[in-house]
DNA sequence: GCCACATCGTCGGCAACACGACATTAGGAA
DNA sequence: TTCCTAATGTCGTGTTGCCGACGATGTGGC
């Protein structure tokens, strides 16, 4: 095994959440890496579209992903995500189509796991499988609650909450507002009004495809509570 | 080993989904049976606290039980489930505080699994593992699909949504208006409204905590998709 | 520097819906 | 039966937010 290969493994690790009370062995890394394989993906590559019966999963190494899904003929940005972000996995597990498609935005490199080679695997490494799936459970509660969370309430409200989660460490988030909108299903007019009044406030600043928050308190007093 | 019991395992399988390709044993199953107890509820009392530290599962047997959650001072009605579902199994696999609380509505019979005697059995069958954790990534995903299929769309199509879903064998839903708005995060008065659209459209009728269909098509049309 | 295109900022009109108020009716308990 | 409570039906009124339209401004290719 090369040292590369164990820097993969040791990545892998990170990407499944913190369940600390079970923690993967070497041997249980060793047996997922031979699974699969990595890929690469150019920008406005599909990892995979919705609706297609889901044989893999993916881990993403490097890059930018945007999930989407089509309902009643409008096509709804559900996420943007990042490097270790284990996606399709939950269709993967139930043999079933998936249920948003995966667009690579920058350049993607990512694992991908083969279901047919992953199952035998998982059902000779029990911690691993439980540690997997408590991981999956974790992040698909948490975009549940984050649904819940943004569900009925009004758009300033809702634009305040996503800039939070959504700032990196200098506390800026670049995306438009028009793509915002999209994320939360409000109308760019109306989003360009709250970004308008969160700059009023103090709370924000607002630029070309740019938001920065000034005031991190004024803006969690925005979203309430 | 009692007759009753074999019973009580073989509705144990049932209720965990239908994920052909790995059928549990009566192992399995024998060794499930001792990581628990039945328990009895009565109507009004709580099977477990949204905020508790979730160390129990619980499979309904029978009984109505309604699931809410509080969040910014105001209490919301998630779901209403019956016989064969299974509840808090997210919050004791992540160790974590259940996300919702359960209140038996009528009595409720339920088979409770203990945290501490269930996960060294499930490290020891793999299979048994898989198929739960499937399962329950199962059951969450489809309250999510749910959810965003109601999300962005005007009360009257919720509401015909929502009677589809819920009606029992001879087209009727027992429930109140009030809980209906609660369960839908719209006001009493709007549904009523949109219940007295759907009335003179021919799609349902109302009485007395009731809802009855009358034309199915109508109301599929009327729930637009 | 120039131009096409994406994005931002702002307006008026209109539909959905929450909220408060109130009358009416069904169900259940004494 | 009688009453109390819960549930249903129907008003205005005010707010939120979508939509279409239009101009201003930033960005990248040439």
């Amino acid at each position: 095994m090369t040292t590369a290969d164990q820097q993969h493994f040791a990545w892998l690790a990170r990407s499944f959440g913190r369940t600390d009370y079970l923690p993967l062995s070497p041997a249980d890394l060793a047996a997922l890496a031979g699974t699969g394989e990595y890929v690469e993906k150019y920008p406005g590559t599909h990892l995979f579209k919705e609706g297609a019966v889901a044989g893999h999963a993916f881990v993403v190494e490097k890059g930018e992903v945007e999930l989407s899904r089509t309902s009643g003929g409008t096509r709804r940005i559900v996420a943007r995500v990042g490097a270790g972000t284990v996606l399709g996995d939950i269709a993967m597990f139930q043999e079933q189509p998936y249920i948003s498609s995966a667009k690579a935005i920058t350049r993607v490199r990512a694992f991908r796991f083969d279901r047919n080679r992953l199952l035998p695997v998982l059902i000779k490494h029990p911690v691993v499988t439980l540690r997997w799936l408590v991981a999956g459970l974790s992040q698909l509660e948490a975009t549940q609650r984050r649904v819940l969370g943004l569900m009925h309430r009004t758009v300033k409200e809702q634009v305040a909450e996503m800039v939070l989660d959504e700032a990196d460490q200098r506390g800026e988030v670049q995306i438009s507002q028009g793509t915002l909108a999209t994320l939360l299903g409000a109308s760019r007019q109306t989003v360009n009004e709250a970004l308008g009044e969160l700059k009023a406030a103090g709370a924000t600043e607002t630029g070309y495809r740019l938001i920065r928050i000034v005031d991190r308190e004024t803006l969690a007093q925005a979203a309430g509570r």
